[in-house]
DNA sequence: TCCCTGGAAGGAGTC
DNA sequence: TTGACTCCTTCCAGG
């Protein structure tokens, strides 16, 4: 279906503004394999309802192609000019389906997308910049100068649209898809007089796919702020944005608004008596598509309600087929249905399956083949890191704001957007099929509160998704959406809009809020996870992928069109039912480190913890295997549900002259247990005498004492005089564990000597608390070194983050805990690989509006960081750092990998 | 009546 | 291949 839209698109597209010759390619642009639909700008807010930036734009126009599920923007690159970022050059498409093979009509056509360039702020005007003072009568407050074809930028999400609203509107949603991408039939009537013949594509290639989730939109309500929005401060028309209600009435089927709760597709499902084969799909007995339910409510009479000006609905709604031709959407346990999908060209990746770099394989035929359906291929996970390594500046133009996967800091300048009140760390998503689970809560009661710091000029829009929370980059969920919610409960106004196929919530921060929102409006929808795994080029497979973050975006107006966006996203919320209920969750802990004889108090803060949790040390080998297990001891007299203290037990090799990465996890009991949280044992402490000139110092030779270092196995000494995490030494190993590197610290490395090489290299043992490393992922204590733009920055970022946080020094909340306080409520640092967290952001790339402190700091920069951009950085690649840099490593003796 | 919430049934998927 | 177990999705019921 992307496919087909993809096609439709750019057939439009080169209809309307023959695009041809500057479309690249095929292949072109070197990275084509990587490209994605998204090409355009992602920031082009999808939202049905916008009309295109110009005015006169033909009403051939396609709506922006269906962003690809699963995937990301693909990277912006650096343009030519400084500063300015340009898009990935697009993708060719084959027509005639989904197969992208010679099946299906169109055949063999291949169609390649437009390239596209979005800027970020651009010293010149780049070449849309004969756009750039068009008003912007996106209206959705995200101003676009750049011309048409941007505005089909895909999202990833896009799939979500695409693959959900966009395959099917949402049969039982609660909410009205307002990304549906078919929607009003009187719409569609002007459309389809347009684009007859790609829909005729678009329904054909729809049909051979299995049409995605319905994903519901919430009821919509007025937009709050019209006249106010602060959206219009880039531009005249708020109008681009249609008002949910808009979307809602657009789409054909489903609920009416004033029937929220939706009705079960097929009814209750009654497995006794359903009739339905126990074999057979769930989804294809109970879930069919649109027609395929029975008793569907009527759809909506035709954009009823009001329509933001300039709201150009229809085309929108170009090449969409009408509801009733989209197809039932398939399941993949329908293996007639599963027959019928493309297999044959959908990589493995279709599951999810597929294995970082699969893609990219560039096998001569086998590639090319790809390449009709290329962009329909997903980007691997190390390729997008690598893409951004580096970051960029948040300041961008108003007319190309950044996709929502693009990772920003939550502080730039003045400029912060905090989280002050985090969401609990559970919170049971509903299903389409269910009634809303309400709001997300806080964990002391209420909801979170997010509040941007550093402006209070004029009202400004808070955008809102649902994020991930894995180790990878923060982007949106492929399983969760956004869902608004209303009520005489809800103080909030809200307003649903979709950027890029993904649902966003816009909330007003008003100056006399204090540029603060109280987050009572969203809720987290479920989506089905056989629908989403469908898409084409979804990766991410939904299975105990449950895990979200909230993420909050502003766009501060600069003047000179020119905006800074920054990010936050919270800690992670456990969105299933069971884990809610059962599962321990650890949300925090400190230290981090210790040393390998252990002994130190660990102190775990998170929920469900029981009286008889249990904390288990593990360490896998290489292979994966248990190489290590050791159960602390609770301190049960100070713990309870939320508080887990404990011992750190000793590792069961003291000679160890490295760090080891260690894991542990809370046990309920069997089968209930926390996701494993990253702990590191130190060696016992090195004393070693400076030598400028030796790239291995401090470290033991198997001759006896390198280069004036010995191993330290005597009795603790008296504390140095600087505190382990005091020592630079230190922070390398905070640094690399705050990043969520399983690396030691990369104390062999090439190059000067960083400044902190001399004195202590690992950690003392002088017992008591400075024998472990402080918490680097949950700094409780200001960062002690003077110029550490991390210091004090309490809610720092997550283990296992790939990027660093580069927010630059802000003081401790006044709500964070003290000093040893178990745990930072507001900005909690969560340990768990929960990347792209908040504070982390793209970071500065260097000579990219980092902050000097980024820039000057000094002993870890030199080395490790500026050799390897942090940014972005995967498994695959600190595994090669680590192999890297500890290759030269002679095991001293003694040393011997655990058994 | 609607919304929210907790619980659980039953099938699918995984080990 | 089979069974046990876990997870997902839907349904039920009560406040």
């Amino acid at each position: 279906m992307g496919a087909a839209s993809c096609e439709d698109e750019e057939l439009e597209f080169k209809l309307v503004f023959g695009e041809e010759k500057e479309a690249p390619p095929l292949g072109t642009g070197g990275s084509g394999e990587e490209l994605d639909s998204e090409d355009a700008p992602p920031c082009c807010r999808l939202s049905l309802g916008e009309p295109p930036p110009y005015g006169a734009t033909p009403i051939g126009i396609p709506r922006p192609p269906p962003p690809r599920p699963g995937m990301h923007s693909p990277p912006p690159r650096p343009a030519p000019s400084p500063g300015t970022w340009e898009s990935q050059p697009a993708r060719s498409v084959r027509l005639g389906g989904p197969g992208g093979g010679a099946g299906g009509p169109g055949g063999g056509r291949v169609l390649e997308c437009p390239s596209i360039r979005i800027t970020s702020i651009s010293p010149t005007p780049d070449p849309p910049a004969p756009l750039e003072d068009a008003p912007d009568v996106w209206g959705d407050g995200s101003p676009r100068d750049y011309p048409p074809p941007e505005g089909f930028g895909g999202y990833r999400e896009a799939g979500a649209q695409g693959g959900g609203a966009f395959f099917s509107p949402s049969p039982g949603s609660s909410s009205l898809s307002s990304w549906s991408f078919f929607s009003d039939a009187s719409d569609e009537a002007a459309l389809y007089a347009a684009c007859d013949e790609v829909e005729s594509e678009l329904n054909e290639a729809a049909s051979r796919f299995g049409l995605g989730s319905p994903l519901p939109s919430p009821r919509a309500s007025p937009r709050p702020w019209t006249p106010e929005d602060p959206w219009s401060l880039y531009g005249p028309s708020p109008g681009g944005r249609a008002p949910e209600d808009s979307w809602l009435l657009l789409s054909a089927p489903g609920p009416t608004p004033t029937s929220p709760r939706p009705a079960s597709p097929c009814g209750k499902r009654r497995y006794s008596s359903s009739g339905t084969p126990s074999s057979a799909s769930p989804a294809l007995s109970r879930r069919g598509s649109l027609g395929e339910e029975g008793p569907e409510p009527p759809p909506p009479p035709p954009l009823p309600l009001t329509r933001d000006p300039g709201s150009p609905g229809p085309f929108d709604y170009v090449g969409a087929p009408p509801v009733e031709s989209i197809p039932q959407k398939t399941r993949r346990t329908s293996n007639e249905q599963a027959v019928a999908l493309p297999r044959s060209e959908e990589p493995a990746s279709c599951n999810g399956k597929l294995p970082s770099g699969t893609e990219e394989a560039p096998s001569g035929g086998l590639r090319k083949e790809v390449a009709g359906m290329d962009y329909l291929a997903v980007p691997s996970p190390l390729a997008w890191s690598k893409a951004r390594v580096g970051g960029h500046s948040p300041i961008f133009r108003t007319s190309a704001l950044p996709p929502l996967d693009w990772p920003l800091p939550s502080q730039y300048e003045q400029l912060e957007l905090r989280i002050e009140v985090q969401p609990r760390a559970h919170h049971r998503a509903h299903y389409e099929t269910e009634g809303s689970r309400g709001a997300v809560k806080a964990a002391p009661g209420g909801h979170p509160v997010v509040k941007l710091l550093g402006y209070s000029e004029k009202p400004l829009t808070l955008q809102m998704f649902i994020g991930t929370a894995d180790e990878r980059n923060l982007r949106p969920h492929a399983f969760y959406q956004v869902h608004r919610i209303t009520g005489k409960m809800v103080a909030t106004a809200s307003y649903e809009a979709v950027v890029s196929g993904t649902k966003v919530l816009e909330m007003t921060l008003l100056p006399e809020n204090n540029m603060a929102a109280n987050i009572d409006c969203a809720g987290i929808l479920k989506l089905r996870n056989s629908d989403i795994e469908l898409r084409k080029g979804e990766t991410d497979i939904g299975r105990k992928n449950t895990r979200v973050r909230l993420v909050f975006r502003v766009h501060v107006p600069q003047g000179s069109g020119k905006v800074i966006s920054v990010q936050a996203a919270s800690v992670p919320i456990e969105c299933s039912q069971r884990s809610a209920q059962e599962l321990p969750q650890v949300e925090a802990y400190s230290p981090s480190a210790c040393s390998v004889r252990g002994g130190e108090e660990l102190v775990l803060t998170g929920s469900n913890f029981l009286p008889d949790s249990k904390v288990v040390f593990i360490e896998r080998g290489p292979d994966g295997k248990l190489q290590w297990e050791e159960e602390a001891v609770v301190n049960r007299l100070q713990s309870n549900e939320v508080t887990l203290t404990l011992t750190i037990p000793e590792y069961n090799n003291k000679r160890v002259s490295r760090p080891v990465q260690v894991y542990f996890y809370v046990s309920n009991g069997r089968r209930k247990r926390s996701p494993t949280q990253s702990f590191k044992f130190l060696p016992v402490i090195f004393k070693e005498e400076p030598l400028p000139d030796s790239s291995l110092r401090g470290f033991p030779s198997t001759s006896g004492p390198p280069f004036g270092t010995e191993m330290d196995f005597s009795p603790p000494r008296p504390p140095y005089s600087s505190y382990p995490h005091e020592d630079p030494a230190y922070e390398t190993s905070y640094l690399s564990e705050a990043f969520g590197y399983s690396t030691p610290p990369l104390y062999p490395q090439t190059g000067p000597p960083p400044s902190y090489r001399s004195g202590l290299q690992m950690f003392p043992e002088t017992g008591g608390a400075t024998s472990c490393a402080r918490p680097p992922a949950i700094s409780f204590l200001p960062r002690p070194f003077p110029g550490d733009p991390y210091r004090g920055q309490s809610s720092s970022f997550p283990l296992g983050l790939p990027f660093p946080p580069p927010a630059p020094f802000r003081p401790p909340l006044p709500s964070s805990p003290p000093l040893e306080g178990p745990f930072p409520s507001q900005s909690t640092v969560h340990p768990l690989p929960a990347e792209g967290y908040n504070e982390v952001g793209p970071g500065y790339g260097p000579g990219e509006g980092a902050p000097e402190q980024e820039k000057s700091r000094g002993g870890y920069g030199s080395g490790f960081r500026d050799s390897v951009p942090i940014q972005g950085i995967t498994l695959e690649e600190v595994s090669e750092i680590i192999g890297r840099d500890l290759s030269g490593f002679p095991s001293p003796p003694g040393e011997e990998p655990p058994a």
